[in-house]
RNA sequence: GCACCCAUGGUGAAAUGGAUAUCACUACAGUCUUCGGAACUGUCAUUGGGGGUUCGAAUCCCUCUGGGUGCACCA
């Protein structure tokens, strides 16, 4: 729609002699005054060296001499403006594409017949699973699936740290503590193992010896030394199932799992290569890359330890080119917090002075998110001061239990509803907000239930499913030929999910579903409380059952996009 | 020190350079007891300071203040 406004106001000026420029037509930031509107009139009067009013007048003097049957006004208002109220019939075609074929309602084609490999969650083996994950996974399953909508053909991935200080750092603690694994769930042994990271960072920082003999055991580690083999590799099961569990209650499958262990080798060997051939070089024992070279905002990383292991950043190399000589991507997009952000700038820096033939830096994205963070300050995974995402979840849970308690629910259904609302509590409020701002860490907020939050969605959805069910019974048949103006505000809503959907994908930011969800659930909400829908006898109930399921469709379509699912009651 | 990011009611956030800055929470006052109350309606209060660009700035530029993040062997 927008599109053919812009085309039709374009037409118009060119015929009487406005030629400067595109016109741009948008969505008005307070409702009320119009459906769509211009301030062309304003952009280009100066040029012309007539008030903007003038010109204004005198293009909608001329689109009213052939107004197009979806527009039903066109306006002057204020110093300028130009003001299109659409058709009362064009709204009516909306709720019927979206009862039709709401599959397709909102999608383009941004990445028709593109395969992208969206990378996310990235939690470490042997290390917490905390609320910064959760983060990270909320948004990347969100951007995974709008790519997807938008036509996207897409890899999920998933790059997990399974090798490097960390794990001889908790390899170290369950040692020393020396009871082995504790604990008699999966569940309980990954907490368990988090502990020895924590022990063993605490003595790590206190006694250089310590430190030293950690570093021994990195090593090692990396050689593959069957010392520690047997223990490595139980730890590393038991971490990974523990993820495995949250992924699945969060609603993530992953397509492909990319773990450091695999690029170890072939990271020392990549750097090694073209230090030959001058982009690295050697610096006190190290091999590093000075970005700064290429441009003054980055900064000298190194890629190799002074003893030949390769850090992140070597490894991040050779896992790139697994991804584009495996999968080959048109994009590869990676989310990570934003503390990761030059370092990674300095990375894609190498890859672009690497692979000249290739340009693999020109087809990675990096999307950065602010960090979940404490009113006191950084969260700290070394000092175990997190909160993990499995407790945050169960939390979630029990507090829906106790809100549930007398709805009839069996076992079976309480938990179920109580993990998805629960789930999608904790995901709403991270999506709710742009991806870049951080996020203090409020219990209550993150699982709150009302307002703008991700129940309350969940709940107008399935009241709104509640409805047409009622509507079945009394035998009213959603239908479109007889409209009422009642429900002509939640149309307006419905109208504009496509243009959310797009903002959503072309800036890489989730929130615009958020925000534009909770404005339908909320327009949906305030016609329910005035008006009944299921009416037998009402000649228009017909037609407010069919934006009732409009509404819920959309609703669930929004909700699904922000990967929150929705149960059938609650 | 250098680089990058951020600053919006008491709190958390939204706003593609456009009209009177929008929402939620909190507080207070109501609706209602229904097609599912995890609902609806109303009231209160806001763009860090100073310059500039523009017909028009929360938004762009400069500067100051305050916060965050990163900057050689963690990931």
């Amino acid at each position: 729609m927008k599109e053919k406004l812009e085309t039709f106001l374009d037409e118009t000026m060119a015929n009487i002699g406005y030629m400067l420029g595109k016109p741009e037509v948008v969505y008005p930031k307070e409702a009320g005054h119009a459906d769509y509107m211009s301030s062309t009139a304003l952009a280009i009067a100066k040029q012309y060296g007539k008030t903007p009013r003038e010109i204004a007048e005198a293009i909608v003097a001329k689109m009213r001499e052939q107004l197009p049957p979806y527009i039903s006004e066109v306006e002057v208002a204020g110093p300028g403006f130009i003001n299109f109220k659409l058709a009362r019939e064009y709204f009516t075609g909306i709720v019927d594409f979206i009862t039709k074929d709401a599959e397709n309602y909102g999608k383009s084609d941004i990445f028709e017949g593109k395969k992208v490999i969206v990378e996310y969650t990235q939690p470490n083996p042997f290390k917490p699973f905390h609320i910064g994950h959760l983060m990270s996974n909320a948004i990347g399953e969100s951007i995974a699936r709008l790519v997807h909508f938008h036509g996207g053909d897409v890899v999920r991935a998933n790059y997990q740290g399974d090798i490097g200080p960390h794990v001889a750092t908790a390899i170290y603690g369950i040692i020393k503590r020396g009871k082995g694994i504790v604990g008699t769930t999966t569940s309980e042994k990954a907490f368990y193992i988090g502990e020895c990271y924590v022990y063993g960072n605490a003595h790590c920082e206190a006694d250089p010896t310590v430190k030293a003999e950690i570093e021994k055991i990195n090593k090692k580690l990396y050689e593959g030394d069957p010392e520690y083999k047997t223990l490595y590799d139980e730890g590393r099961a038991i971490t990974l199932e523990a993820f495995e569990a949250l992924y699945s209650v969060l609603g993530t499958k992953f397509d492909r799992y990319f773990f450091e262990s695999e690029f170890a080798t072939k990271g020392i060997a990549i750097v090694r290569e073209y230090e030959a051939k001058g982009i690295f070089e050697e610096s006190e024992g190290a091999v590093i890359f000075r970005a700064e070279r290429y441009n003054p905002k980055l900064h000298t990383r190194v890629f190799l330890t002074n003893n030949g292991l390769p850090l992140y950043d070597a490894k991040e190399i050779a896992l790139t080119v697994a991804k584009f000589t495996e999968i080959h991507p048109e994009l590869s997009i990676v989310t990570t917090a934003v503390e990761q952000k030059d370092y990674m700038a300095v990375v894609t820096e190498a890859i672009r002075q690497m692979f000249t033939v290739e340009k693999y830096a020109d087809h990675m994205e990096h999307i950065t998110h602010g960090m979940m963070r404490f009113a006191t300050g950084k969260m700290s995974s070394r000092r175990g001061n997190v909160i993990t995402g499995e407790s945050l979840i169960r939390d979630a849970k029990e507090a829906i239990l106790d809100v549930i308690v007398d709805r009839g629910f069996n076992d079976a259904e309480k938990k179920e509803v109580a993990e998805a609302v629960g789930v999608a509590a904790i995901k709403y409020s991270i999506l709710r907000s742009g991806i870049g701002t951080d996020i203090i860490f409020d219990f209550d907020k993150s699982i709150s239930f009302d307002g703008d939050s991700g129940p309350y969605i969940q709940y107008t959805a399935t009241r709104a499913r509640a409805v047409c069910r009622k509507a079945t019974e009394a035998g009213i048949q959603a239908s479109l030929d007889i409209p009422t103006n009642s429900t002509l505000a939640i149309e307006q809503v419905l109208e504009r999910f496509p243009l959310a959907a797009e903002r959503a994908i072309k800036n890489r930011e989730p929130h615009h579903i958020a925000s534009y969800i909770t404005e339908l659930a909320g327009a949906f909400n305030s016609f329910y409380a005035k008006e009944q829908i299921v009416v037998v006898g009402d000649e228009t109930s017909a037609y407010k059952v069919a934006v009732t399921q409009a509404t819920a469709t959309i609703l669930e379509q929004g909700l699904y996009l922000l990967g929150i699912k929705v149960p059938e009651k609650m």
